[in-house]
RNA sequence: GAGGAAGCGCCGAUGGUCGCGCCGGGCCCCCGAACAGGCGUCCGGCGAGGAAAGUCCGAGCUCCGCAGGGCACGACGGUGGGUAACGCCCACCGGGAGCAAUCCCCGGGAAAGUGCCACAGAAAACAUACCGUCCCGUCCGACGGCGGGAUAAGGGUGAAAAGGUGGGGGCGGCGAGUAAGCCGGCUUAAUGUAAGAGCCCACCGCUCUGCGGGUGACCGCAGAGGCAUGGCAAACCCCGCCGGGAGCAAGGCCAAAUAGAGGAAGAGGGGCUGCCCGUCCCGAUAUAAUUCCCGGGUUGGCCGCUAAAGACGGUCGGUAACGGCCGCCGCAGGUGAAUGACCAUCGUCCCGCUCUCUGGAGCGUGAUAACAGAACUCGGCUUAUGGUGUUUCCCCCACC
RNA sequence: UUCCCGGUGGUGUAACUGGUAACACAGCAGGUUUUGGUCCUGCCGUUCCAGGUUCGAAUCCUGGCCGGGAAG
């Protein structure tokens, strides 16, 4: 199972960032928050992250960070269709619903 | 053994699997070929902190038609060192706290000037006026009023009242006399009797002078002066000293795109922030310097970018901060923002059970921490913090 | 990145050049009233926090925390 996660897998720039929250459809799964947009014959999915100041300080904006991308690199190949998807993190979630990212991720996955 | 005070450190270790970024190398792809570059893959190396934080100081670095003077403005403030520099550090001095080790101090000037010190109090700063007391003169029948003078040993206040403590005596007369002695008896308190200053003496404090010590802040000793001139400069201020401005979105290069098109103000404008002088640049009746408004384009890549006044070890100088020399190491470079996840063993800790010589040992479950994430780079400061190791010192108790 | 302003009852504001923390509305309690309203009285404060200067700090100084704003 081919599990990596290069740097051409991120959604890095401004114009894409807006496209897909245009014109891309929302799914909320506590705590994740996803905004994604199907891309047929694409050559794989790609992520991009909306961490805001809000989620905590830079120590723990991090370890979001970090746990969101894992999940995503886990589960990429197993995405029914490739797809962009811009994932924040819901105001309401404290640092102990970290450990709640890959299941939400999967539930996320699914209802799609 | 108990308590305390200063430092100096460490942030779990080892192995494995998957993953990310950078660097070096191999293979493959693109290409006519090579370089550059890109993609994939493999191997090796490196990959957050003591505060990376707050952005409070000081620098390096880069640019600004050189940066010059004066006034403003701002920062600092015992002395001597250290340093590239500092508002930082070290040592010492002075003051304060503590039995002590040690800690704390925005620690210059209040007889250069201005101002403030509420309430209370006679008075809050020329010891003068005011109230009180006494004497004299005058008015009045008297109480008392008015004027002048004397008296400082009176005036409950207040944060602060002209340095503090202790002892002596104080005033008038006699006496040659400011000495002794004798007589009278002022104020307060009920008598006895005691106490009473700005007077005298002693000590401490203060000021001045001289001598000695120290680079200096300052200290020690001796003498003199009864010593009229508070506190606040984190009030204005004065003195000394320092400061050109902006900041890696600095600044430079490449690529891409668009139309240097329209309107208004305009004789001065800009280079240094407020002003004056000086100096430099652009411009002066217009196709005008310059400013503003509306509209259009790009919001990509590379350099700067990590070697640092660097770390570690030794040695020498210095009380120390630190510096000289030698050896050795080469230590994150992201850019919608990398440094992560899981497993095993060991270590540490909490809880439960069992054994026990009450020191601990074994087993099981759980946790592996608090504060916190580099964004051009250093030197500091400040703030936030859970454990833990270790060194030195002080005080108390017990024993030898 | 650079710079500026502010923080006072629940809310909105005062407090001169340091000297008793004041006002309005709201809330609560009591009184007046047959009841309600009006009216009267009372209560409600770590002056954002911690130090310092001072006899005395909302005010002055230093360091934090939070909020807002300006320029590029």
């Amino acid at each position: 199972m081919n599990c990596k996660f290069p740097r051409r897998a991120r959604i890095r720039r401004k114009e894409e960032f807006t496209e897909v929250y245009r014109r891309g459809s929302r799914v909320n799964v506590f705590p994740l928050r996803v905004c994604y947009l199907q891309r047929p014959g694409a050559a794989g999915s790609r992520l991009g992250l909306a961490i805001g100041k809000k989620t905590g300080n830079a120590v723990l904006r991090n370890r979001w960070k970090r746990a969101v991308r894992e999940a995503f690199r886990k589960h990429r190949r197993r995405l029914p269709a490739p797809c962009d998807m811009i994932i924040s993190i819901s105001w309401k979630a404290g640092k102990e619903d970290i450990t709640r990212v890959e299941t939400a991720f999967l539930e996320a996955m699914g209802i799609r």
